[in-house]
RNA sequence: GCGCCUGUAGCUUAAUUGGAUAGAGCAUUGGACUACGAAUCCACAGGUUGGGGGUUCGAAUCCCUCCAGGCGCGCCA
């Protein structure tokens, strides 16, 4: 069952009759009109029902059950759009995992807020989420990082070594190393003379110190994590011996030219992955082995990893860890996030991440700033290849469907303002304050009161129903991965209440009508709701 | 060469996963404020869904093929 797309059809549609009929072998127009004796027509709050050729079954609700719906807008209040269907499901979504060797870009903005999104979604439906970050602070790119640190921290004291062939933009490493020399002075300088430097200090305090900037750069858009997990720590202790030994025992690697090689293909990667290079160091796969034994630990249901395109590789590889170690299929999922183009009216911009060049995420929320941010990265699937177009995102407010929505909430709030400047014949003080203080009772009293309520016309039903709608759209989202469902749905609701305004007067001279009014608190309560899951702001005016 | 993703109006995109006349926004054109906010609303226009085959009651969606773009294919991380 599903809504039609054309609004003609009716309330509700459904093919059932069709896609049953092959299976059961009888006519889709005979079966349609025996679904509709047997189960519609018993329906109670089924208005019509009409049954198109070769097999649609349309049918229209009563404006009463529509119209009664939305109490529970008001009883839920900041829960309503909620569900229980992942209560006692643990789930643990990972997502940004940019390494601390560099500022966060353009997309991996797009990774963090779909994956706040998401999160945020799935504890709607009941999930019990847990935001991981993986830090990449393991390995060569970890030391050729702190190499490039300390050549420039030498500098600062008058001391020449060379700078890494491959290291990474000076300017990126220049800002951590200005923050190490402030707050640690020559303290990483051990003996000058001899030129004695405590390396490992300088490793992990220049990796602290990137980490610090990416978080404040997700922060600064409202990216918040649970946990901040280190590759490191998975070397600690003897945990990279215990799984080499459980591989080994399991059978799953082999030894070849020296190698220690991971029989991925058994699980169905495309080659083989080694783990052990011949000169004894464990290779970036190890840690994932690895990790990904330690996520099955601690207990999850389910796992997500958002990956951007550049990683679709990894697909075929984390799933076969994960059949090898025996998790179920379905537990592990993959979503890959296409990437971000930053276009300048026609002009495609080159984004270069190890040459420095490019806008960084920070730069680009200077720009337009987080709700604005928040609003782009989430109102895409994560299959389109979205262009950011930065003169479009310099003009910053006429064209931004982000004040659409956000206009249609502060418009509410200047009605229900409204409702104490003017003297009105049926809304005295103490409905006011139910009203202002979010108390449900003067809407629920009023859809109480209205027992045999009929729409005056389109907008005023259209918009109840597409309030009625928000549970599902949350659930559907949340079962499609889609955070864009939720952006979509806002901005559809937007127009269905700024239309409803523009044709209907809720307040005239001394009497406000009072059904319109209960629909637009009913709206801005589902707006307010639908942003808070965007983590977009809902202002009272602009 | 192999693999993953994509191609829809001038631009950015949607289509409830195979459903009905492919919907929106921006831009363009015309209209609506001495009534609750005009950051809004209304109307008009814009399409051979990259091309070509196929599957069936029915295809933007599934299959084949070609074209174009993005990304990936290390004992790098």
């Amino acid at each position: 069952m599903e809504e039609p797309k054309n609004k003609e059809f009716g309330d509700l549609t459904t093919n059932a009759a069709m896609v049953l009929s092959s299976q059961i072998k009888k006519k889709p127009m005979e079966l349609a009109e025996e679904i509709n004796k047997e189960i519609l027509s018993k329906w109670k709050f089924v208005e019509s029902v009409a049954i198109i050729a070769p097999g649609f079954i349309n049918f229209n609700l009563k404006d009463k059950f529509i119209f009664e719906s939305l109490s529970k807008v008001f009883s839920e209040d900041g829960s309503y759009g909620e569900n229980k269907s992942g209560t006692g499901k643990k789930i643990q979504i990972e997502y940004v995992s940019s390494n601390p060797t560099g500022n966060l870009h353009i997309g991996h903005g797009r990774w963090g807020v779909m994956g706040d999104v998401l999160s945020n979604i799935y504890e709607k439906n009941g999930y019990d989420v847990q935001r991981e970050y993986y830090v990449n602070d393991y390995g060569t790119q970890a030391k050729i990082f702190a190499e490039c640190v300390k050549s420039l921290y030498l500098k600062k004291f008058g001391i020449k070594i060379s700078y890494p062939q491959d290291g990474y933009p000076e300017a990126t490493v220049g800002t951590v190393v200005e923050k190490l020399y402030k707050d640690y002075g020559d303290k990483f300088i051990l003996n000058r003379d001899e030129l004695i430097t405590d390396d490992a200090a300088i490793e992990k305090n220049a990796i602290d110190m990137m980490l610090s900037f990416i978080k404040d750069t997700l922060s600064s858009i409202g990216v918040e994590f649970d946990n901040w997990f280190l590759e490191s720590s998975l070397y600690e202790n003897n945990n990279f011996e215990t799984a080499i030994k459980f591989l080994r025992e399991n059978g799953l690697v082999y030894e070849q030219e020296n190698a220690l090689w991971f029989k991925s293909t058994s699980y169905g990667d495309d080659k083989d992955r080694v783990i052990i290079r011949g000169d004894g160091n464990p290779t970036y796969f190890a840690s994932d082995i690895m990790y990904l034994m330690n996520k099955k630990e601690r207990g999850f249901d389910y796992l997500i990893y958002i990956l951007g395109a550049d990683h679709h590789g990894y697909i075929s590889r984390l799933k076969a860890i994960g059949k090898s170690i025996g998790m179920n299929d379905d537990a592990v999922s993959i979503i890959i996030g296409q990437l971000v183009r930053l276009v300048e009216g026609k002009e495609v911009l080159k984004m270069s991440r190890r040459k420095g060049k490019g806008m960084t995420l920070d730069d680009l929320v200077k720009y337009v700033g987080k709700d604005a941010v928040r609003y782009f990265f989430s109102m895409n699937s994560f299959d389109t290849h979205m262009d950011f177009d930065l003169s479009l995102a310099k003009k910053k407010s006429n064209q931004n469907p982000v004040f659409y929505v956000q206009y249609a909430h502060a418009r509410i709030g200047s009605i229900i303002k409204k409702l104490k400047e003017i003297e009105l014949d049926n809304i005295g003080e103490k409905e006011i304050s139910e009203i202002e203080n979010s108390s449900a009772d003067f809407c629920t009293n009023s859809i109480g009161n209205m027992k045999k309520y009929e729409f005056k016309n389109n907008s005023e039903r259209n918009l109840a129903w597409v309030l009625s709608l928000f549970p599902d759209i949350v659930y559907d989202a949340c079962k499609n991965n889609a955070p864009y469902f939720i952006t979509q749905y806002l901005y559809r609701l937007s127009g269905e209440f700024h239309y409803f305004y523009n044709h209907n007067i809720i307040i005239s001279k001394n009497r406000a009508n009072i059904i319109r009014l209960v629909l637009a608190i009913a709206a801005k309560k589902v707006l307010k709701n639908g942003l808070d899951i965007l983590g977009i702001s809902a202002p009272e005016k602009m």
